[in-house]
DNA sequence: AATGAATGAGAATTCATTCAT
DNA sequence: AATGAATGAATTCTCATTCAT
């Protein structure tokens, strides 16, 4: 069928996309590059997107589709627990599907060009507003549950976002000594501080991203 | 004195720089630009950085000069206590003359560039190290005399430093709810957690980078 | 068919430099030019050669080419009789396909930045090779058949060369005043001198190449 | 005094030009590189010369005249013989002095822009007017008294005057194979063909100038 | 007399985009 | 639906020239 092919491309063309801005980087990423990399033609791209920027804007929304799709999912299987779910998440956003460098470096490539592109930052402003919205409500269960009420779900949601942000930028500056599990784990201390009877029992009390686990 | 205004020029030339990168981005910032920027002539650049890859690299070199130096100096003015010193670290991370929008916004141009510019990556795995070294230092200290034995330098201080990194990047995605006291203060929260004895007296518990302070 | 457009753009780019080199000379010789010359678009020459030095080696390797099938060709036609060859290498030499200002200030230009570029000065020294190769077999016959034991046939060719190349320079110095039969001329006085039953039948016995014929 | 100061600085650009022009060609001859190697500053080339054709026509008549009088004060040495006084100028065209790669590199970058730059064009056509007449005027003294009614003086010269020429291209295509005294003796033999009474005595038979000695 | 910082026109090169096939 | 030759605007870079000191 027509719209097969048609989005068998797109997808071709935008996993191309996240392929070259990882490999090499943001500024050398031309559309001959892409189309290289995507084993198709010069001039393929301007058929399927029109412009550059067309590529580029529709390569951020798939990423975020997926992201939010990932957690969701996450959220999803991890069942009524908010403390499941809350883990869940963790474990997705530092998993290796979503924390690996071809897709870190896309989003802070993204990141870095989102101060001067509406579209862009619209688009990641939007990501992590869901994202907020999502790991708030999570949190505010926990809250009323555990009866921590001086507590400020936004507050805690901001933290924990912007840890997880921060160690995936540390796969970026130092990818050798990245490891996984150990961010994972400094994300749960972040969380045991700040609900310690539901996070002490998960992990060791402190680690941290660039620790050999 | 000559060296004198060759030493002038190439700070104007880096400061153009950061301008230009920081209002249109990493991918619009060209030498056309950053001159015009500088209020000085087309060729000036390569007469003053023979490349522009050059301009860029001593660009990046000048802001981690500059980020090193600030942090320094505040361990150095808080005196002997290591409680002091860390708190003098978050106020100064997040205080206003190194967390703004401008200096930001080309941190994260050059993080998104620096998995594909092997020189950008050295610069910025360097910097890191050093923070590291230091904060690390100050936390060996801390847990020494407060008894913590079981806690790890190491870890906490590679928390500490996502949590810096991650809630420099929501400056960049949404800067108009940005709230540099919340953020000082979900720092602080973070180490409180850690060290409740030294830390939970210096705020309020919880609070995070996009609410009202 | 693809690649024969492709060659065809080749050498309508490589005729338009060897245009563009005598008309202007090797210094004013830019890639607009060229392009102008070839009513081509300005990045063109980019595009089938990827960098100006590229355009100007292969502008040499064709001029090299097309000079070694002329020559060879002559003396295929020329039959089994070495004066006769000899004879057809000088007509060609100093014919008006061969010498004249178009290619001659081609090749004077490329011999004045063979000093400097080892990949013309290897080329120009191949081709100076071969010719030589070829003259001096051709020369050994006469030799051998004339019984001229003491005459050396690497010295003669190289003589033969050195004249054909000075009288090439003749047509960049004085254009008007160069007689191409003068010139071929002068060359047979030459052989004349080392071979003189084989060669003073063929042309009066001195003139030289600015002299009108 | 004023002048002093000024003809030796125009000197030591002019020198630098040649240096300039041998090491690295024509075409990488810029006015920094000459002033660099004049051990003088940037803008001094337009302090001496206004333009940079300026500079490059003064060398080339600095070239001309030094090569004119070389070769006029060989004759004025070698006495009131003909044939010594050809001799001389053969031993001075492939001595040392003149036919060495500094110098005659920079004659055939001359040569190359001749074509286009009628300053230039001109200047090398006076120059071998000028050594065609003086060579023209031994020659004829030689018809005249070993009775060559038939020869032509002017025809000789120009033949004389392409092999040393073609002979100097040899030393730019082949610097390490070319040998000085094999060079001579070409030009020699070449008279010898010409006046064999005159010549027969001086050398060898034949020989060329890539044959080692 | 000489310097060398600064200029800006022009050259090489890159690359998004177009379009005939 | 796809190609890839060709374009030309924009970008980096070079360098002759100027000029304040």
């Amino acid at each position: 069928m027509r719209s097969d092919i048609k989005h068998l491309r797109r997808e071709q063309l935008i996993e191309a996309t996240i392929d070259t801005i990882a490999r090499y980087g943001f500024r050398k990423t031309t559309l001959s590059q892409v189309a290289k990399q995507a084993k198709l033609s010069q001039g393929i791209v301007n058929f399927y997107f029109k412009t550059k920027d067309g590529l580029l804007l529709e390569t951020l929304e798939f990423l975020a589709e997926e992201y939010e799709a990932s957690w969701r999912r996450a959220v999803a299987l991890s069942g009524p627990d908010p403390v499941a779910a809350l883990d869940a998440i963790i474990e997705t956003d530092l998993g290796h599907e979503v924390c690996n460098r071809r897709k870190v470096s896309v989003w802070v490539a993204f990141w870095g060009e989102s101060q001067s592109q509406p579209q862009f930052r619209r688009l990641c402003s939007k990501l992590s507003d869901d994202y907020l919205a999502q790991t708030r409500e999570i949190i505010s269960r926990i809250i009323d549950r555990g009866g921590y009420q001086r507590h400020d779900a936004d507050a805690i949601a901001h933290g924990l976002n912007a840890m997880v942000n921060g160690l995936w930028l540390d796969l970026m500056i130092d990818p050798k000594h990245f490891n996984r599990e150990a961010a994972k784990r400094a994300c749960r201390n972040y969380l045991a501080s700040v609900f310690p009877a539901e996070f002490a029992a998960i992990g060791p009390p402190v680690a941290a991203s660039r620790r050999a686990g």
